[in-house]
DNA sequence: CTAGTTGCAAAGAGTTTGCATGGCG
DNA sequence: CGCCATGCAAACTCTTTGCAACTAG
């Protein structure tokens, strides 16, 4: 979907990856980019397909709110669940060996298939527990 | 919160618990109640109420787009995770012992507290993956 | 009677879009 | 040079709020 590799679309994919896993507001990533002179448009229109290319997850909190934005290692995301923590805000992603255990065992007692992609756990990570 | 028993908070309750945990956004009920005079403000105003004393909880998808409310019974909600099918919009109710489960292996081996009451897990139901 | 609720319309917040200009390839 | 991407501002959608009128207890 992306085609050329414009000044804004390579600085925000810096500043994504610096940010790993971070919940990341259009807003802010904007106003942390006005030096580069980067529109809050590029940003809207740049996550959009960054997300439909499934390399940033989109997170939405409450309605009306702004939501949240996380870049996403492709791979790394695909074989595991997310984890993230409503205190930090940070994303983890669970054991491999995990995540096959809770899939299979919904999948038997429940009936149930889950969507690895969009589902996303809501807890305590242990740094934040302590 | 909630101190009077007006003709629209009636309504809607009554309406809610007719459809125990499928997707509905405000305006789809203010719509559907709209023969017995309810306005939207109405709908949106009652409704946060119900999502703070925790009879309904709300689900949103995308950012700009309507949240979805369902009513939830309180006391099952808090014993199970959520599991909802992104086909059919309906909710389901893990097993408490499947809860445990995961919320224990992910306290084990992540260290990470899962939070029962916001997180949802999304996939597909026994009926829709037929 | 008093305080909680409602309806309406206007205000807000976040996101999307039209259009002319600019820049990558 | 052609087409994609950007910036700006206007448009949109969903949600919240101010205020006067209403009503449950």
């Amino acid at each position: 979907m992306a085609k050329y590799a414009t000044r804004q679309r390579t600085v925000l994919l810096e500043y994504l990856s610096c940010h790993h896993d971070e919940n990341l507001t259009p807003r802010g990533i904007a106003s942390a980019l006005e030096q580069d002179g980067i529109s809050l448009s590029a940003v809207y229109r740049n996550l959009a397909v960054l997300e439909q290319e499934g390399r940033v997850r989109r997170v939405v909190s409450a309605p009306g709110r702004e939501a949240s934005y996380q870049y996403a290692d492709a791979k790394e995301c695909r074989s595991s669940l997310h984890l993230s923590c409503t205190r930090c805000g940070r994303t983890f992603h669970m054991s491999a060996p995990d995540a096959e255990l809770i899939e299979s065992c919904l999948k038997l007692n429940e009936c149930f298939s889950i969507d690895r992609s969009s589902t996303v756990l809501y807890g305590t990570c242990a740094e934040c527990s302590k």
